[in-house]
Parts: C-alpha cells; sequence; structure tokens
DNA sequence: AAAAATGGTTTAATCGTTTAAACAAATCCA
DNA sequence: TGGATTTGTTTAAACGATTAAACCATTTTT
C-alpha cells in the first residue's frame, strides 16, 4: 500500500544519511563504510522490499539499462524469433527490451528509432529497411551505440551481426547441381537491400562456377508489398514457360511459403517435377508433404552476439563490430532426386 | 552534436524562465500566457528540436507512457500476432511496449512482473500461465492496473478480453457433427487453464447436446511440456484404436501443427479418413494438402480492446472491464464431407 | 481613490537518485 | 605532542522536468 520506500525512507529509519544508504546499496566506498552500519542498512532495505526508482536513477546516471529493437514485423516468425532471443540476452544481463516494427518502411522506422531514443534507450538494435543509410549516418555521428541485425549496408562502416548470405545461397544452390539440377530458378525480393542482393549473387556465382546457364527469366525478383500474388506468378513462370526450371531456391521464409503453396495449386510435385530450397525454419514445413529442404539461419546465435556486441558499445561506442555468421543447409526430401515420400 | 536541449536551454535563449517555457510548450495556463513570447518559445523550441527529457517527466509525474506485455512466448506466432497489434495500439496512444515471454512459468512470470513495475511501467497486459491467482490478487491490491489478455481467471475479477472459447469450440464442434462426423476426438492440453477448460466443455457439450457418446478415450489432454511427442501419441491411438474416430478438433495451434504432421507420416487421409478442424490461423495450414477449417481468434480485435481497456484504466484502476469475443469458424477442405483436392 | 480582479511571468520546491567534496573523529607517525 | 592520515559519515549540488504559489503590473470594479 502507501508510498514506495525510498532511499530517504531508509536513511530516516535510520537515522543517517541517504548518501550513506545510496553508496552502501550499490557497493561504492566499500572499505570505507562501517561494516554494522552496512548490514543494517541492507536489512532495512530487504525488510521495506526496497526497489530503486529507476526514473530518478536513469535521470541522474543516463542510463536506462534498456534496449531499443527495431524489426520489419514483430508478427513475422522470423522476427518474433529474433525479438526472443535477444529478450532472453537482454534479460541476462540485466537490460529489458523496448520493441517496435519498422514494415520495411524508412520513415516509419526513422520515427521509431527517434522514439526509442527519447525514451532514453541505451542502445539499439536495429533489422533496418532499405533506404536507411542516412538516418544511421546521423546516429552514429551522435554516438548513439547501435548493432544491426540480420542486415546491413556495406557501405557503412557500423556493428552488424549478419547471415553469410551469399556463402548460403551459394551452398544451396550448388546442394542441387550436385543432386542432379541444371536449371535452377531464384525466387527473390525486388530490393535493394544487401542481404538480399548476396543471395542472388551467391546464386548467380555457383552457377556460373559450375558452368551452367543462368537466364534472366529464371531469375524472379517480386515486389515485397505483394509477395504473395507475384510469387504464386513467378512460379506459374518458372514452371510453365518454354524452358522450365527443374529446381528453385527461395530466398526468404515468406517467398517459400506463397511459392509451396502455388505449387499445390498448379498441382507440381515435390521434388518429381521440381525441385525446392526454402529459406529459414517454420513449423510450417513440416506440413508440406514433402518436407523441405532449407537454408537454416542460426538466429538465436544471431540474436545473443548482436546483443552482446551492443552491451559493448554502450561503454565504447567507437568499437566497431562485424560478424558475418555462416548458414546451415537442411537437406530434406523436398531436394532429393527420389522422393521419400512418395504419396501420403 | 554536444547535450540535447533542456528547457533551460529554450529559457536562457529567450531570457525567460524554464517554468513559462513548461507552461507554453504542455498548453496549460493556456489563458494566460502572452501569445507572442508563446510563439517565441515555440520556435525556438522546434528550432532546437526539443525533446522533453522522459526519465525528468516520469519522475516528477510519476507517469512513464510505457506499457509492459507478458505473452506465453513471444516467438510463438499467435503470442507475436498479439504483441504487434499492442504494439500498434499502444502506438497510436504514445504508448511504448516492453515485453516479456513467461514460458508458461508463474515464477518466471511473477519476476517478470516486478521487472517491468520497477521499471515504472504505467500498466500490464498479460496472457497468464496457471497458477498466478495469487500474484494477480496482490497486483490488484496495490491498484496496478493491468488487462488480461487471451486468459483469465474466472475466480477473480480482474480485467480481461478473451476468446469465448466455449462458444468457439461448441461450433466446431457443432459443424462436424452436421457435416456427418459422430466419433469425435479432442486434443488439447493437460493444465487447468480456464481457457482451454471452456474449449473441453464446450466439446463435451455440444457432443451432449447432439445425444452423441463421449469416450474418455477421445479426449487427449497433453502435456504442455512435451507437446509434440504426446500429440502424435494421441493422433495414432485416436486413429488406430478399436473405436477410431471419424473426426478430431485441436485445441490450440501448436497441438493442430504437430496433430496434422503425425497424421501425415500415419498416412491417415484427411477429411477422407477424417475430419479435421484447428485451432487459430497460421500461415502453415496453407502447406497441407487439404486446407484445414479452423477456428479463428480475432487477435487484432482482442489486443487493441485490451490495450484500450488497459490505457481507460490507468485513470480509473477499479474500472474492471470483461470482454469475452465471438471466434469464427472458418471452413476449408479437412471438415468437409466430400474433399474438393484430391490428390496434388 | 481604494480595493479587487486580471494578466503575465518568476520563484522555488519537488520527484528519488548519485557523487564530489567537506567534515569530524580517530589513528598514525615522528 | 601535534600535524598528517585514515576512517566513517554528511552536505549539497546536480539530473530535467512540473506546478503551486508568489509577485508585480495593469485594468476593472465599487
Amino acid at each position: 500500500m502507501s508510498k514506495k520506500p525510498s532511499l530517504k525512507d531508509i536513511a530516516q529509519r535510520l537515522g543517517v544519511s541517504t548518501a550513506l544508504v545510496s553508496y552502501v546499496l550499490n557497493n561504492k566506498k566499500e572499505n570505507r563504510i562501517g561494516k554494522e552500519i552496512a548490514t543494517r542498512i541492507r536489512q532495512v532495505a530487504s525488510e521495506l522490499n526496497y526497489q530503486p526508482n529507476r526514473m530518478a536513477q536513469s535521470l541522474k546516471t543516463n542510463r536506462t539499462r534498456t534496449l531499443g529493437l527495431i524489426v520489419a514485423d514483430i508478427a513475422n516468425p522470423f522476427s518474433a524469433a529474433l525479438a526472443r532471443a535477444v529478450e532472453d540476452e537482454a534479460d541476462q544481463h540485466g537490460y529489458t527490451v523496448i520493441f517496435g516494427s519498422s514494415d520495411e518502411n524508412p520513415a516509419k522506422c526513422s520515427q521509431l528509432i527517434d522514439t526509442l531514443l527519447n525514451r532514453q534507450v541505451d542502445g539499439l538494435l536495429i533489422a533496418p529497411p532499405a533506404g536507411m543509410e542516412a538516418k544511421l549516418t546521423a546516429l552514429q555521428q551522435q554516438r548513439t551505440p547501435f548493432v544491426l541485425l540480420d542486415r546491413y549496408y556495406p557501405s557503412l562502416h557500423t556493428s552488424y551481426v549478419a547471415l553469410n548470405n551469399y556463402q548460403a545461397m551459394y551452398h544451396a544452390v550448388e546442394h542441387l547441381i550436385s543432386s542432379g539440377h541444371h536449371r535452377i530458378g531464384l525466387v527473390t525480393f525486388d530490393t535493394v537491400l544487401f542481404h538480399m542482393a548476396e543471395r542472388g549473387r551467391g546464386y548467380l556465382t555457383a552457377l556460373r562456377d559450375h558452368d551452367l546457364s543462368t537466364r534472366k527469366s529464371w531469375l524472379k525478383a517480386v515486389d515485397p508489398c505483394n509477395a504473395a500474388v507475384e510469387t504464386a506468378k513467378a512460379i506459374r513462370e518458372l514452371t510453365t514457360g518454354v524452358q522450365p526450371v527443374d529446381a528453385v531456391v527461395f530466398a526468404s521464409n515468406m517467398l517459400t511459403l506463397a511459392g509451396l503453396q502455388q505449387l499445390i495449386r498448379l498441382h507440381v510435385r515435390v521434388p518429381d517435377d521440381i525441385a525446392v530450397v526454402g529459406f529459414d525454419e517454420t513449423d510450417a514445413y513440416n506440413l508440406f508433404y514433402a518436407p523441405p529442404t532449407f537454408i537454416q539461419q542460426p538466429v538465436s546465435e544471431m540474436s545473443q552476439q548482436a546483443t552482446r556486441i551492443l552491451l559493448d558499445m554502450l561503454d565504447a561506442p567507437d568499437r566497431i563490430m562485424q560478424v558475418n555468421i555462416p548458414a546451415k543447409l537442411i537437406v530434406q526430401a523436398s531436394s532429393l532426386p527420389q522422393s521419400v515420400v512418395h504419396e501420403q
């Protein structure tokens, strides 16, 4: 009931100054404080269940022990998984997390950054949409600690933790080639974001390195705003054209989902008619009759590392750290020459 | 760059007191302030891009304009969808959201509540795990505004927004009956949580109301900690026993996913061998060869209402509001007599 | 013309901490 | 014995806002 106890309450109860109480409770000046009074202070503090007022603390110290997290959309399983791992790691270090969704919109993202900074977060974890270079540069100039997560800009010298997208895609395509596929399509997003470009580069390089043809019509870049419809169209074109592909790789989980749905609709059999490699892990994959081979991102590890780097940067905002994490290719029925699962 | 501008900076630049600046910027004492000086203050404020220091404001006003959100697991699509809708609604009212995952663990949830309160959140949105009655009662006694979301305790007089789980399940079962099924199984969680109990009650009542038998062996309550394995076992028993069921309803999205996977593994055809009704919407459903009929929760609406109620309660913590929201049954191939989709 | 109301602004206390600096008393050292 | 140290504690000034109350001019009322 009543008010929450403050330093003052403890001090009054013992007839000492609030300063002393503060020193004791923060273990400062340890060597100079009387042992007896220290234990009495600690005792009263726990009796009253004293909890320091964070606002007052933050006002004084300019530290909130709060991190801001900006993802594309917290409702997307990938973002949610990132968020969860960030939450856990932050919690372990006594930090809490405020989050926001940018909806891939740079204006909204900038706005969100400002809101979070205005809330005095100590640092930011950002999975930035396209077109955030200027804002991020500005952040850096005002020495706000931040770490980019999942995506980054090669032109910017910032901390980041991201998948090695080039290598991930290269391996995936190589796997398709080595399992006998020669006409390989890619469905990716039409975006300038570097991580997507890297996936495209991995795809093209792998094909070239194996002397396979790389037709423009096999590389489908769909509009992120209309992904479901455009992916469906892309798949129709890839499978029914003059030169239909015998394999397709998807560059994101949403694309994979939309693509598989369309394959079902078109009665194109996986892997007999077409081999498939998806991106990211989702529960959904297991409901597909031929469990898809997919590129697995170590989401937890990425979030964890990014969070740790950010926490380090709080004390040294200029210590830039850049981490590329390798992906793992989980091979399942959807890309294997003869299907293990024929009929249900 | 230097320091962020404060009220004092504005005041000094104009040779007035900080009080006046504060009054102007907060539109207080409107009628008494000189028009000219007011506009000049506003102008300087925007020139300096003045942003009030939230910590100082909060310290003084005891309001942080921050809400706490506790879900079972932010990585679960259902929780994530809740979170997203809360975020949007809160944002519209100038509030930000701190979140945490309880992992269905009451101790962790209590701890989380304390952390969030310690962060001075103005109020809490909680999807509580089992066994939180005492903590919630305590919260109520200290007049902390909170709204339960998705789940609630009938024994507690608290605000909540939840699905009408009884009715949702009743309708689902009735639909199965009317489409010709008589031996209907349920896979639910083994928990005392009221919302789950209600789903069970809806199932049983619907069967009884239609004079159908209700065998104990048809009601499978699986351990939430081992859901995948136990659901698989439950499905095996339901489909291969002496009295196999001709339809099964699942009481959550995770159960639905696990159940459908097992049906695939066992080569039990949906809907020919067994009809299926799932709970919740997920992208995953669309990868199943027979798109499942499911009980659709209006997630956004729930979050939105809960958030609004909480915001109301900030000014009147005793205004208890209880809302039950009806579910919608989305009928698809998995529960219809003859399958539209026969083979891919 | 004195009293009252009004208008425009400032003073100063306060929220709950942190922390450098000051202080007093005990202890040391030569 | 007395100056320098050490030890234990307090004083007081921040941090950046809010807001009741005080203040001083005008203007209005009686």
